[in-house]
DNA sequence: TTCCGACAGTGGGGTCGCAAT
DNA sequence: ATTGCGACCCCACTATCGGAA
């Protein structure tokens, strides 16, 4: 097995302590995909994986220590050795049909202050995707090529129960986007050839490319600003879907969640404007939504939607406005089918 | 001069624990 | 017993400002 200290005798660099993750840019699906590898993203919690004599230690994007949350990676510490390695990857949760499920992961988190991580790690087992080597046997990774950093991670073999090293493919954007798209998964990751690890940054050397959902929902009420300053805040919205039983053509209006974001502060204005004047007392949807201090509208104004999906209270996940559509009628805003 | 990237601040959905009600 | 809040997790997006081009 290859490892980074088998190339000659470099100094002893000492492990370390933090590094905080090389983040990714938001991105479409970059033009030369020949100089960029893909690989899958993982809905789940970015982790960086600490490996030395004293024992393991697994930390979040911002350094918090969530290793209690997740014993199950403590074999990991015995596969790698005592030499020292630091991991990067993302701790994701499988859900009944084996696809990543972040709101389950969400319940794995509470154990940090205190909880039962013996239960929880048995009713919900978690993956740890790993995706690049930045420290190995007293040799710091970090200012190699994506390709040798890779190139020693997959020398490493770590193929476990527990933990995996998922594909990475050159210039395969398209397919991998695909197959991510075909087996539900967030999207695909880009990462430039030759390029460095540079920790805590986000640049355009990392390209996240998210497989997006977006539609129509009907306006049926706003929140203003939290911060106590005037204006209008987010949204409510909302598609309408036949009453179940027998009592057909009164369809109701099913709210969807709130939206926050996509507008500027001239649409943020002309919104709260146009809401103000269909404003009524009554919640027009069909369930009775405690969402405290709210306006609520006559449902007539219909706004283009994009988003990445549902929580598992059937609310927007990740929401953003893309714009009114007065071309469109309200009464025909229904749920539109899975792609 | 113009443009771009980093940052702060707004917003979304969620979990948990704990203090206030 | 219930509610509200903060601290975490995932995030999208806008506004701003200083340095790069």
């Amino acid at each position: 097995m290859e490892r980074p200290s088998s190339r000659g005798a470099g100094k002893h660099e000492p492990m370390p302590r933090h590094v905080t993750p090389m983040l990714a840019t938001l991105s479409t699906m970059p033009d030369r995909q020949d100089d960029f590898a893909f690989e899958y993203k993982w809905d789940g919690i970015r982790a960086v994986f600490y490996s030395g004599p004293e024992g393991w230690r697994l930390e979040t994007r911002n350094l918090k220590d969530v290793t209690v949350a997740f014993p199950e990676l403590g074999p990991l510490h015995a596969r790698l050795g005592d030499a020292g390695a630091v991991l990067d990857g993302e701790v994701v949760a499988l859900d009944r049909g084996g696809e990543p499920s972040f709101s389950l992961l969400q319940h794995r988190l509470g154990v940090v202050d205190g909880g039962s991580a013996e239960r929880l790690s048995r009713d919900i087992p978690v993956t740890y995707m790993i995706f690049d080597l930045l420290y190995r046997d007293g040799r710091g990774l970090m200012e190699l090529p994506y390709e040798e950093r890779r190139r020693f991670l997959e020398g490493e073999g770590l193929a476990g129960s527990r933990w995996q090293t998922p594909p990475s493919n050159v210039g395969e954007g398209e397919a991998m986007f695909e197959a991510a798209r075909s087996n539900h998964l967030e999207g695909v990751v880009a990462k430039r050839l030759g390029s460095p690890y540079r920790p805590g940054e986000r640049t355009r050397d990392w390209l996240k490319v998210k497989l997006v959902k977006r539609q129509e929902f009907v306006l049926g009420g706003w929140v203003p600003l939290s911060t106590g300053a005037r204006g209008l805040g987010a949204i409510l919205v909302g598609y309408y879907e036949d009453a179940p039983g027998v009592s057909r053509g009164r369809p109701r209006l099913v709210y969807a969640g709130k939206v926050g974001t996509g507008f500027n502060d001239a649409e943020r204005a002309r919104l709260e404007e146009m809401l103000e004047r269909i404003r009524r007392q009554d919640s027009p949807f069909s369930e009775i939504e405690a969402v405290k201090g709210a306006f609520f509208t006559e449902p007539e104004l219909v706004a283009e939607v994009e988003f990445r999906g549902w929580t598992g209270t059937h609310r927007l996940r990740q929401p953003s406005y893309k714009g009114l559509r007065p071309d469109k009628d309200a009464s025909e805003v229904v749920l539109e089918e899975e792609a």
